[in-house]
DNA sequence: CGGTTTTATGTAATCCATTACATTGCGCTG
DNA sequence: CAGCGCAATGTAATGGATTACATAAAACCG
């Protein structure tokens, strides 16, 4: 009977066989185990639940650990908890000075809630927004968040663990964290139209983002407010460069309509709207007044100082990581949308309107 | 006898058992064989290595990978293949713009060959840099590119898979790409001397850093080579920021030892310069020249536009990602040192002196 | 002191894909 | 046609930790 005797399983375990050449493999629990005179399980509920075990067991189990120089395998815990601890921050761009600081808030709380952040940056291309995406869907990271107005399809049952950040997506399950930035947006005409202003340009950012069109939208209601026609030879488009500021001053200027401000979508376009408005000879803020949005850090260091809105980028960044970790942790949490509050900082690049 | 008739083993597989309310679980590589009326190895391989099934079955399983929406699961196949594709970045700041355009190249380059990029912002705190090292010992990550000038210690046996970017480490076996800063800052400072500038004030980085010293170096050489004394009073030290800039400047100004130059260990510090300078009346560059390093993007729009070192930030996190792909390939590449060239940007922030 | 909890630990199943080795079937050659 | 080689596929071991369930030992209780 039991013919089976002389079925040689492979048995090259790392315990024994004499090949001392083996490819630097890390240690395991069994191996810590075995030195410890303890089980697996025990090894493992050391490490991650040490209040189950007892006091001397504990500090023996650490003992050996540190004395043999064992850290878990992440691979391997991860595949069995389904939770990698990663969490993808999508945006268009990483040298933009906006972003960078939002980054900066989504990698503390990241970091304070035990997670790493994994750099999504797509150039505004789809593909790699979606190729961000499907990590999740691979289990590779557990969650996203994206600064950009689309929510990248993962093909997952159940909620999705996405978080929107700065910008939004309308009539959506998405959790979302922002500014008000129609109120926003208003908040800086209505200081114009104070300083006595009533020429008014605008400088708008791409239309396809919800958020540029809310702070047109604030242009036009603060106008209206002030009782001042809107005038849309007094408009202009850019892509949010400092180059697209430039462009976009030249244009205003050869349409030969006069404006004593002008309201840009963000800082890089005001900086350029300010390099264009003195190379053709007229004076921020004598000649005209400059309001930017977002206040970016060189906002404060540029002749004169930059007028903005301050966004809260940091908060922005910390708030979606909250929410979205929020998430991870419970799916069934209802979607919410935040709204941060955006102020107005009056530096040296607006004053009263002289006639 | 025989009494294990009860031992009740636990059979919850997915496959039948009423609950049908389990936790979104996603499809697996044995679902997919059963669905394609295969096993789950030719699956694997038609999904890894399409050559070796044939024609047929490589197109059926696709059809049904396809069709059952399968993705398969990163972290099974990163514990079995003992990589993950996760290369970490480890910077002091990212709203830094110097780093944020370098992980920039880096990024690039991780994602053309599959990799992808984790953040690692340290504040330069030794704890999370190690923290961050420790991800690579738990082979949650399979490499590092450190922009820090410091190398953390990783519990691992054999080579490090490690790459140093901008910064370097002496004397190690650690691979690096950086700029020849002795040169590049030489190379600013003999234009001063060109422009007739003699007494040449300079504002040094952290020197625990081996490139602020090297740039102090530079500084130095291209003065001893004019001939020029090197004069203490006219160096100063800050910490990289703009406001270290304005300090710095207001020191040198208060020591009341004449400058007709100043060259700045970064753009920012040369920003804060140039700030400080004009609020004490004195106009870039008609009546002091103004020299930064880095190139940031904001050099470029600053009034006037900042004379700078253009370092190649693109190119060093590029360099820096095909070096450590490349370690990662293969352990056994020899360590290389790697300089790249950083020229000087002539704007309009110097002048020649004026007597 | 027998019985019931509680506490500490052990055994083995599980997560899911990859891949070494085994097997099958077919075409080709001498 | 036996025999060999190659191509295609299958079976099951493997990677390393977590954890459900089982068990043993200790504490508690009337």
């Amino acid at each position: 009977m039991s013919g089976d005797g002389s079925k040689r399983k492979r048995q090259r375990g790392k315990g024994d066989s004499g090949a001392g050449t083996q490819p630097a493999r890390g240690k395991t629990v069994k191996e810590i185990a075995a030195a410890a005179n303890v089980s697996v399980a025990t090894v493992s509920r050391a490490l991650q639940r040490p209040e189950v075990v007892s006091e001397a067991t504990r500090q023996h189990i650490h003992e050996v650990v540190k004395r043999l120089g064992y850290t878990p395998n992440a691979q391997a815990r991860n595949l069995r908890t389904a939770r990698t601890r990663l969490i993808v921050a999508l945006l268009p761009d990483i040298a933009n000075p906006f972003f960078s600081e939002v980054i900066r808030g989504i990698e503390q709380v990241a970091h304070e809630s035990g997670y790493s952040v994994l750099l999504g940056e797509t150039q505004s291309s789809l593909v790699r927004e979606q190729a961000y995406a499907d990590m999740v869907a691979a289990r590779q990271a557990d969650g996203i968040i994206t600064m950009s107005p689309r929510v990248p399809a993962i093909p997952i049952q159940g909620r999705l663990p996405v978080v929107n950040a700065c910008e939004y997506v309308k009539d959506s399950q998405i959790c979302s964290v922002y500014v008000d930035n129609v109120a926003a947006a208003a908040t800086a005409v209505d200081y114009l139209v104070t300083l006595g202003h009533r020429d008014i340009a605008f400088i708008a950012g791409p239309p396809t983002s919800p958020i540029c069109v809310d702070r047109e939208l604030g242009y036009q209601r603060a106008l209206q407010r002030a009782g001042i026609a809107i005038n849309p030879v007094l408009s202009a488009i850019g892509d949010f460069s400092i180059e697209a500021g430039e462009r976009a001053i030249e244009l205003l200027l050869s349409r030969g309509q006069a404006f004593s401000a002008v309201f840009c979508s963000n800082d890089e376009m005001a900086i350029g709207a300010m390099r264009a408005l003195s190379s053709h000879g007229l004076r921020v803020p004598e000649d005209v007044s400059v309001v930017g949005f977002d206040d970016i850090r060189f906002a404060r260091y540029t002749l004169p100082a930059l007028t903005t809105i301050a966004q809260p980028k940091n908060a922005l960044g910390r708030e979606a990581t909250t929410m979205l970790i929020e998430l991870l942790n419970d799916p069934a949490v209802p979607p919410r949308k935040r709204v941060l509050s955006a102020d107005l900082v009056v530096r040296g690049s607006t004053a009263p309107h002289r006639p």
